[in-house]
DNA sequence: GATAATACATACCGTACGGTCGGTATATGT
DNA sequence: ACATATACCGACCGTACGGTATGTATTATC
C-alpha cells in the first residue's frame, strides 16, 4: 500500500494558483476584505507557500495586478476586433467586443485593477501604480486605431486620440461601478451603447443601426 | 477652580461626528480597511458611543451612505446649474458643475457611495443597495431636464432620458476611477469634457466652444 | 423630586489577522 | 555522492479587530 495521495496539487504551481485565486476572490470581495488565509484556502496552498512567493499581502496585490495585465494583454491581442480593415471599424468593434464580453456574474466581467485602484489608491501607492499601468497601458493599445481613424475621416475637435482612448476606459470602469451598485449587468451594457454612439457621432457616422 | 474641561465635544453630537468621520476616512481608505477604532479616533468618540448609535460596522456603512444621500441632495439642489431657462443649458451646466467641483485632493472630490458600492457589492447587499439608491436617485434628478431638452430639440435616437441620466453617472464614476488609478485629477476632468461633447452632439449643438 | 430613557464611557472578550520560523521534501548542478 | 537552492509545510506569535457588558452622567416626563 503506497503513501496516501492526499490530493495535493503539482509542485511548482503554488504561485500561479495563488495569483488565480487572488484574481477571483479579490474581484468579488475586495482587497482589504480578503485575508491571506482566504487566498491560501482558495488556492489550496499553505501559508508557508504564500510567504515563500510573496513578501507580504501588499506584494501579492502588486503581483496580481501585473498578472492581470499579462493575461489581459494576450486576451485582447487575440480578440477579433482587430480584424476589420478600417481603423474606425476596429475602434467600434472594440467597444462592441467589450460589450459582448459582459456575461455571467458581475465578478466575472468586472475589472480587477479598477476595483483595486479605487480601494487602495491612498493606502498603497505600489498597488495603485500597478493598477494604473494596467489601465493606461491597455488604453494606449487603442490610440493607433483612433488616430488613424481621425486622419482617415479628417475629423478634428478639442480632443486627442490619447484622451479618447482614456475616456473609453473611464466609461467602461464607470459602467462596472453602476452595474455593481444596481446589481444589474444591463446597466453596464447601456453605458457602452452610449460610448459607441459617442464615437459614431465624433466620426459623423450615420445612426442607421440605432433603430 | 472648576472641573478640568478635558476638551470633550458636545453631548448629542456623536452620531453626526461619526458619520462625518466615516465619510472622510472611508473615502480615502475604503470601508474594509477602516476599523471601528479608526472611526472613533477620527470622530473623538468612544467605542461605546459607536455601538450605541450603530448596531454594527455594517449598519454604520448603510447609515453613512444615507447620510451621503441627504447631504448631497441639499448640495445639488442649491447648486447654480438649475438657473438657466433652457433645459439643455441646465443639463450642460450640470456637467460643467460636476467638472468645476473637481478641486483639492482626490479624496475630497470622489464619490463615497461609488467607492463603497464597488468594494462591498458582493459581501454586503445592504450597503450596496444604500449606495445604489444614492447613485440612481441622483441620476433621476437629471431626467426631467434631459427629457424636456429632448422634446424642445425634437431629438430622438436609441436612447431615453433615464438611460442618458444614468450614463452621466457612469462617466463620472469612471472618471473618478481613472483619477485614482493615475493619481491625477485632470484625468477626471478630461472624461467630463468628453461627456459634455457627447451631450452637445446628441442635441446637435455646434462646437463653437471646443476650439 | 422620583422615574425612566438616552447618551455616552471604559474595561474586557474571543477570534482572526498578517507575518515568522524551524523544518522537510524535491530538484539540480558537480 | 554530496552540496546547494528551491518549494513548500504547519505550528506559532503578537496584535488589532468587531463586538459586549456594565456602569454613570445627563436629559425628559410626570
Amino acid at each position: 500500500m503506497s503513501r496516501p495521495t492526499k490530493h495535493s496539487p503539482e509542485r511548482g504551481s503554488a504561485r500561479i494558483r495563488l495569483l488565480e485565486a487572488a484574481r477571483d476572490v479579490i474581484r468579488s470581495n475586495g482587497f482589504a476584505a480578503t485575508s491571506v488565509d482566504d487566498l491560501c484556502r482558495a488556492a489550496d496552498v499553505t501559508k508557508g507557500a504564500f510567504f515563500h512567493h510573496f513578501g507580504s499581502k501588499e506584494a501579492l496585490g502588486v503581483a496580481v495586478a501585473e498578472f492581470w495585465t499579462e493575461t489581459n494583454t494576450g486576451f485582447f491581442e487575440a480578440a477579433p476586433y482587430h480584424d476589420p480593415a478600417d481603423p474606425l471599424a476596429r475602434v467600434l468593434a472594440y467597444v462592441a467586443f467589450r460589450r459582448a464580453i459582459i456575461t455571467g456574474g458581475i465578478a466575472e466581467f468586472t475589472c480587477l485593477v479598477g476595483t483595486m485602484a479605487q480601494e487602495v489608491y491612498a493606502s498603497s501607492p505600489d498597488i495603485r501604480d500597478a493598477c494604473g499601468r494596467s489601465i493606461f497601458g491597455h488604453a494606449a493599445t487603442l490610440e493607433a486605431d483612433i488616430e488613424a481613424a481621425r486622419r482617415d475621416h479628417g475629423v478634428s475637435g478639442g480632443w486627442t486620440a490619447e484622451s479618447l482612448a482614456r475616456h473609453t476606459q473611464a466609461v467602461i470602469q464607470g459602467a462596472f461601478v453602476l452595474a455593481k451598485a444596481g446589481n444589474d449587468a444591463d446597466l453596464a451594457r447601456e453605458s457602452l451603447d452610449h460610448l459607441s454612439r459617442y464615437i459614431r457621432h465624433l466620426f459623423h457616422v450615420t445612426e442607421e443601426d440605432d433603430a
